[in-house]
DNA sequence: CAACTACGAACTGTCGACACTTGACACGTC
DNA sequence: GACGTGTCAAGTGTCGACAGTTCGTAGTTG
């Protein structure tokens, strides 16, 4: 009503710094994380009045963020009946881990020549980490670590274009993850194999680390192939 | 894909009805055949209020539609400083092909074992068509049927997200063509590389056929990568 | 004559309001 | 009692308007 309030809100993800960003792009970030944080599960309804008193701000940019969202992925727009967050099925979800697959192997093939001392420091420092809290309690800072060891390689490939693919995949994804079928050991064959990877790395042997990479992606998702639909859960379900 | 005007609806659940489509959807798919047929090249400034005086609606719908095309990548918007056809470099160009060679060969491999007759049989028909076409003056209905033919293996993957995912890469390249480097002698060459694919598909080798089809991608993009940046040119820049 | 400054036009970002559609509930009829 | 119809509230789709910013231009000054 007021128009003469401006207030600067500090939200819980809220980082320092004037940024210069439109409000959309604020909201569109916002609602964002709170999808990939799970702290808006899929088939929720997102109410535009409700989001925008909640956010302070007009619908118009509330509008203008779900239209975005929609077109990566991330909620599902029914038209003249509300936005919802986008659920993917456990055969959805495979298919998209055989698109991140090709995608992977791409990238690696792509950075293999182009990685210098530093990214391969990193990516050994990361797999060092991983395998300090494979037996850890932090899963979390687990997969923290194996997502950075994977975004490396998509990163060093130079490729803008299958970076722009990755991260609008790994959006989708990323909010889903497999629990249950005995993570633990998971965790630790999954440093075995990430040590093999950036053992072909060190070496230059791009096609080998290619063919290391494939099939590491390739064993959650023939996991998923033999498990039940409900075997595909939220991570963050506080 | 027919030149069909704005009476698609991207529901997967495929009800055939009326056009309930709202006013931004049409607005989209307005300028989203604008920019695909290059009645709006790479560059070309987009204002919002001409365009919503031109197309008869307010600002609102063809904000929204600006936006759904800005994170297509089509549009590139600057922050109050509006839309812009994006335009993409011989570089980005050539990293887009590297990403479509991964996912159209993943794509094959998928499609092989799932393919039935009557995709036999299109696929047969096109190569015909393309021999036909090739020497002849209607590059464009070459190209087309090119098109269709590698959009049939992705079709037959069974995968959506692969599909929505090379659409969105299609829609970025599609805009483009080379031209000049002996247009004539590629074409025949091409035809012979599609005989060979569909040869390895009838006999059930994904493998082989993966190897072909990822050959014959890489031929334009070799000839991309030695061209200097002026062979990059639109396609129907009459 | 060049460069800096100030003004103005044009455009985007944002807001509040109105119209239409959708789904649900209650009422009446067979 | 089940089914069809009419009404109502909720919510989205769309619009016009205002404000702030950016770019271009003209004027001034060194």
């Amino acid at each position: 009503m007021t128009p003469d309030e401006n207030e600067q809100r500090e939200d819980a993800a809220g980082r320092a710094g004037i940024e210069n960003l439109t409000l959309w792009q604020r909201v569109h970030e916002h609602l964002r994380q709170e999808i990939l944080d799970n702290r808006l599960p899929p088939g929720s309804e997102l109410n535009e009045v409700a989001l925008s008193q909640s956010l302070g701000v007009s619908r118009g940019p509330v509008r203008e963020a779900l239209g975005r969202l929609a077109s990566e992925g991330l909620v599902t727009i029914r038209p003249r009946r509300g936005a919802v967050v986008t659920a993917l099925s456990a055969q959805e979800f495979l298919a998209a881990y055989q698109v991140r697959e090709a995608l992977e192997t791409l990238a690696i093939k792509l950075a293999v020549p182009r990685l210098g001392p530093d990214e391969l420091a990193r990516l050994q420092a990361l797999v060092d980490e991983m395998v300090a809290l494979a037996d850890g309690p932090d899963v979390d800072a687990f997969f923290r670590a194996n997502a950075a060891f994977h975004a490396t390689f998509v990163e060093a490939s130079g490729n803008a274009m299958l970076q722009e693919t990755m991260s609008r995949l790994l959006g989708q994804m990323g909010r889903y993850q497999m629990r249950s079928v005995a993570l633990r050991g998971s965790l630790r064959r999954s440093t075995v194999e990430h040590k093999a990877i950036l053992r072909a790395v060190r070496a230059g042997d791009a096609d080998k680390a290619a063919r290391l990479l494939g099939e590491h992606i390739r064993i959650p998702q023939r996991r998923l192939e033999s498990a039940p639909d409900e075997e595909v859960v939220v991570r963050n379900a506080s």
